[in-house]
DNA sequence: TCCGTTGGCTTAACCGGTAATCCGGATCAA
DNA sequence: TTGATCCGGATTACCGGTTAAGCCAACGGA
């Protein structure tokens, strides 16, 4: 009826009406029923979010860029936990698009696949969707956001070797995750453009918590090795690993130097503060949004790589040896 | 039609048709439309989650476990964050309600007002809502989940006094949060109890965050005080502080003994790690979600409080002196 | 044989908005 | 004066499910 066009203030009510039918609304506390106008216009103003865990302190910021700015928009966000398993993220999916939910925002839970039937029926229906994170095979027909993790791991690398380390450890992300890759291959170059082999019994296979952390720096410590620095995927497998050479009586830097990569809260108060990689991950959520707003409007969007700097602290000294 | 009650499994349907339906339904990849179910049974499986923000770690396991919850109950969840704005709050709520969530999680954002607009209007409207955290005198008609924060702060202040502190500092924090009050409470009483009088240039307004911390210690410094020991309000705030007093080469805790409230992630690997009380924040929101199920049903809930313990760490030794 | 009952499925109203159409009266140009 | 246009507002179809009512054939008991 005229009412609802007078409070979506189309140009055909005269303003008088307007002023009266909202004064009405207002006095009786009037609000119109999303659910009738999602159905008629196909459109719900809510986005969906799927990241692997609400703990995960690493998308945190980026999360909260998106609310906000989601807000200014006037959509809501619906979330999702994946807890990094495959099939929970096709059921998260499933959910939010029997939502009608107008764009997703997915951290993917990473796999060797190149084709994931999900994200298929997702390029299928034309679902504006965005991938927070970088793209891997399955998932690169959307845009996404990304840091340029190559770049960074490479100039930590090179801070460690400026430094004078020469003999320098890695524990690696988790096998399929294209950051991990890229910031081994941010290593690699590092040392390898300065004539230093990858001495694979340096390199160890941890993930992206601080347990795996932890128990990578055992199997580490157990090897015996002459290693005066260590090069950790992110700051909570550094978190972990340094934590336990710690309680081992390693001393950091004195005796190890040792690297994360995400400049996540707690490192900066890590008992070593530790000299990691700044991620702008409020500015990577803002980036998110810019590109779902292309794709709202039926524009293309095109993939976003964000660079990231170094931040060096307490954690790396040159070797004493 | 008949696919409706075919995929919802209503008695009178031959378990034949049942399997036809559905083996189409799955064929086509056919979903249906939540709007519509919504707008006709009035009811849209969906939970509204407002917390300050998202950033805030003290708030992040809670929400993991209602979201985890609710993911088991079909239900999804749709996130607000009021950055502690009373507006803010109050449009997060309405947009909410516009949404016909079916139920509502709140952490509030406290303040002095025994009554005020917003949840007035929710207990009229009846909308199932429970708050995380403690109830303040504007929304104690709603049922909540909270810890004892009071025997939890006397116990920390124990703690201290048996390792033989006398002069024990207090960082507040904000004025109006009932958590705030309970644990200066807790740490008055800790102290009243041996015979100790609270001296209150020792007592310093500190606040929840970080910077509020750091800025706290700042004035500590400045009083040249004699104190051996520190309580805070909570673990940012003991961050914040203790970070600041180690720049100025305060040692801790040969110097200073200092304690924080909540185990965050970045307490337990804190530069000194952190003695602090853990909360039980997973189960908080397990309590949250069993309060709400009450109230979906129709029943009364009860508000819930749980206890807490010491989790004793390096950031508390005896005096030195 | 006939009527009442019941199981299995179809039909149609309804939820509360939006979008398109319709309509009466005023305005305006010919 | 008359017909065309336009403006403000009323009317109505429609979105896609759920729910209640309706329908029909088969079956059973008297």
């Amino acid at each position: 009826m005229t009412v609802s066009k007078a409070l979506r203030d189309e140009p055909d009510i005269s303003s008088a009406t307007k002023h009266r039918i909202r004064d009405i609304a207002k006095k009786t506390g009037y609000v119109p029923n999303n659910s009738a106008r999602g159905l008629r216009t196909r459109k719900t103003n809510q986005f969906g979010l799927i990241i692997s865990a609400l703990s995960n302190p690493m998308y945190t910021r980026t999360f909260m860029a998106i609310e906000e700015q989601a807000h200014e928009m006037g959509y809501e966000i619906i979330v999702a936990q994946t807890l990094n398993n495959p099939e929970r993220e096709e059921t998260c999916i499933r959910r939010l698009l029997a939502r009608q939910v107008d764009g997703l925002f997915i951290r993917p839970v990473y796999r060797a696949d190149s084709k994931v039937a999900i994200y298929e029926e997702l390029r299928k229906l034309q679902t504006p969707t965005v991938i927070l994170g970088h793209r891997a095979l399955f998932c690169n027909s959307f845009p996404n956001v990304e840091t340029d993790d190559m770049a960074a791991a490479k100039a930590i690398t090179e801070h460690l070797l400026d430094l004078g380390h020469r003999r320098i450890a890695c524990l690696t992300g988790p096998t399929f995750a294209p950051w991990a890759q890229e910031r081994y291959e941010g290593f690699r170059r590092g040392l390898t453009e300065r004539g230093i082999d990858v001495d694979d019994k340096l390199i160890f296979h941890a993930g992206s918590t601080i347990e795996e952390g932890a128990k990578a720096a055992l199997e580490y410590i157990q090897e015996t090795p002459d290693a005066t620095a260590m090069v950790a995927a992110n700051d909570l497998v550094a978190i972990g690993a340094a934590n336990t050479l710690l309680e081992q009586g390693v001393r950091i830097p004195e005796d190890l130097s040792i690297t994360g990569f995400g400049n996540v809260l707690s490192a900066e108060y890590f008992r070593v503060p530790l000299t990691t990689v700044r991620q702008p991950k409020y500015r990577r959520g803002l980036a998110a949004i810019d590109a779902m707003q292309k794709l709202l409007k039926g524009e293309p969007a095109s993939p976003k790589r964000l660079p990231a700097e170094l931040s060096i602290r307490k954690s790396t000294a040159a070797p004493s040896g």
